[in-house]
DNA sequence: AACGTAGCGGAGGGGTGCCTCCGTTTGCAA
DNA sequence: TTGCAAACGGAGGCACCCCTCCGCTACGTT
């Protein structure tokens, strides 16, 4: 399969000597943080700092600006997908909705990221397959059970809650209104009217 | 009133000699491709370049970065607000959906510059309130005559709305299926479950 | 038509980030 | 323990951006 290749493939170029390791993944953290902070603009210096290594390093592991991107994305999709499997045996609607619960932490950090990768990127379009893959069925399921209304493909699905989880929330009791809301949509069937 | 007199305060800033005005209006102008393009990061001698105009006009007009962006943001308000008084005759469903179509095309610039002027801008605040003030009757018009679910706030639709937007549809089509969704989230009744 | 001044533009100094290159350090295999 | 290849780190050259300053331009008034 195309998809596991690709992440597999991001995944192998971890360095095998310890300190080279230790390095590689203090740079993923850090570069998770300040792209969190800062968008997909910021320092790399600042990364290699908070990473308490030198810039020479951060090169050399990821060459390009894209190459660190593609590796913290991938990092967390890997996480992402691995949590769909636990979901199986809830009632088809509660198991969706748990999944799309975990889905907005990804979307967090993914916001920025995302913009700048998806232009044209080998990567990304892995980890949209492996994303699909693991949520897909859930929403099959779902409407199959007449949770959810049939017209709704898996990517609106997507698209409805990462756009609204990317707003920042301050009270966490208005975001799940607001889910609410969008899922009320969801679950109807296809508007009468 | 306050919201009133903040935005007129920045738009008397407009400066008075005609070739003077024509700059300003040109910077406003390509400060609102930019920033849509590059993000609130964008570059200021960029916007520049683009309105045709030397920096020390820019500077001259917008000595601050967040003057700049108060100025594009004021206008697009102004279009918005304006815009709730065209639809009081139509009927209150329809007149909510229509109002929310043209709130996600403000949308569309906002995103960048709110994060950074959210923080603590009297302006931002005033901006806030004259949208509300356009957008909250048709909601609550919309309740009253039983189409929108009584238990959502203004708030919650601006947000519900604005998020979704904000993702790059690339198919229109798609984009107005996922507004359908959530916007029948809206309509119905709180979820009796 | 003539003039005073508001407005213009862009050179330039200071700062920061990008990326390369190479002398030094260090893990680990023998 | 020793040796060497892999990995390190940061100096430095280049590019871009921010912002100020000042000699020049041209608008609008009289």
């Amino acid at each position: 399969m195309a998809s596991a290749d690709q992440l597999g493939e991001v995944f192998a170029r971890r360095p095998k000597r310890a300190d080279a390791r230790r390095n590689y993944d203090a740079l993923i953290a850090a570069a998770q943080e300040v792209f969190g902070e800062c968008g997909a603009g910021a320092s790399l210096e600042e990364i290699a700092r908070r990473a308490g290594v030198g810039i020479g390093t951060l090169y050399r592991n990821f060459p390009k600006r894209r190459d660190l991107f593609e590796a913290v994305y991938v990092e967390e999709v890997r996480a992402l997908s691995a949590s769909a499997a636990d979901l199986a045996d809830r009632p088809p609607w509660d198991a969706l909705v748990a999944w799309l619960h975990r889905f907005v932490a990804y979307v967090g950090t993914k916001r920025a990221l995302a913009e700048e990768l998806v232009h044209d990127s080998e990567v990304f379009r892995s980890c949209r397959t492996e994303i699909y893959a693991a949520g897909e069925p859930l929403l099959r399921r779902a409407q199959q059970a007449g949770a959810a209304r049939p017209d709704a493909t898996f990517d609106d699905v997507v698209r409805l809650v990462s756009g609204i989880m990317a707003y920042q929330f301050f009270e966490p009791a208005q975001r799940d209104r607001v889910l609410t809301i969008a899922l009320d949509g969801l679950r109807h069937p296809a508007t009468p009217r």
